[in-house]
DNA sequence: GCAAATACATACAGGTCTGTCTATAGCCCT
DNA sequence: AGGGCTATAGACAGACCTGTATGTATTTGC
């Protein structure tokens, strides 16, 4: 049942064939992420998701709830895109790290690509937001995401791997960023073979 | 009178004693930064510049042409530092091309860095915003960036500039997102050897 | 010193936001 | 068949938003 981790926006399942508690999350996750979290009221969510206000908020307390959850959801859909590019199979230890790279493709190619979803967050609920629950959201994507690179590292003995890591995660972050403003695809590929370098030389360095 | 283009926040003049226009501009800017542009109204800004309402909309015909103005302001301030940083005396062209990143040095040690003005805008004021000047002010940005670090490649005659072009606004816009998430400072160095790294390869490799 | 431009203070209109309340309709389970 | 759970529909309160309108004070130029 991977279904409601798919990236793409087109899905099989007609909209309305689903739980009220996943329309809304779905929908929700759709105009968060096409238009900005503050900038998508409640009301609307309601409407497009065909649910009554009273039954949102038995399944969501609060807009903040609902915007933790939706980070948490798309967390869940970026690390099973990560998985997907990693665990490929007869993937050397270094083409598996390569391979966070792939996973960008898809999403880039979406044309309702928006950029990272959790940089968008830090974007719009910083230090002074005062929403825990959303903040620990992206906090726990991007303590998740580092070390998921950190483990894919690992196994190449670099001399120095944290800041291995850093680079790479840089440059995955980076490409999404640049990717935004520009929409070129080469960057896929530029920013994978910049890592290519970058762990080569770490391992010539190590040994 | 460089001083409007400081990065950091203390004055040495206080901010009642600017002109009406520049104490908005200032004001918005802050509080645009730290917080997000959604989420900081007309009255908080025209209440902490210790201006009228309509000595405001004189200056600013709308909320959307400050927002525009703060980000050329923005903008202005970060090429000025990166100006500093890439035209000190006694450096190589490699070197400049490197000193991009010590550029971000002062922005990630003072305690109010945010992130990206221009990456953030960009989460707030997507494609669907319709906000069209406040969009044209974010993508000036990025091609000034991207034709900035262009020129300070341009003089090294890699094989593939454009290529390394992108790699280097990739580590330098990931800089800012892990930056802000880890608050490390080792990012910096990290992503500077790596651009170092990649550099040496590009030069190598046209040879 | 006086006139004109500029800035201040504040009330207001019309809209949107989140969250609550009331009342009604469908559905499952026994 | 009927009780209880769940969903729908829509009005509503209170706060906030942008932008306008109406006066008064202050500064500036000559």
């Amino acid at each position: 049942m991977g279904r409601v981790l798919d990236f793409v926006d087109v899905d099989i399942q007609p909209l309305d064939a689903l739980a009220p508690r996943e329309r809304i999350l779905k929908t929700a996750s759709d105009l968060f992420y096409r238009f900005s979290i503050n900038s998508v009221g409640i009301d609307r969510i309601i409407a497009e998701s065909g649910v009554a206000k009273m039954t949102f908020y038995k399944h969501f307390p609060s807009k903040a709830d609902l915007i933790a959850t939706y980070l948490r959801y798309k967390s869940a859909v970026w690390f099973q895109m990560l998985s997907t590019s990693t665990e490929r199979a007869g993937l050397s230890p270094l083409e598996r790290v390569l391979a966070v790279f792939d996973a960008l493709e898809q999403p880039l190619l979406a044309p309702s690509f928006r950029g990272c979803p959790f940089a968008k967050g830090m974007a719009e609920f910083g230090p002074e937001a005062n929403s825990p629950d959303v903040e620990a959201a992206i906090a726990a994507y991007f303590t998740r995401l580092h070390d998921f690179v950190a483990s894919l590292i690992e196994p190449l003995s670099l001399s120095k791997p944290e800041r291995v890591v850093m680079q790479i995660l840089s440059l995955f972050q980076g490409s999404l960023v640049i990717a935004q403003s520009t929409r070129d695809l080469a960057i896929i590929e530029a920013n994978r073979d910049a890592a290519r370098v970058l762990l080569e030389n770490g391992i010539a360095s190590s040994s």
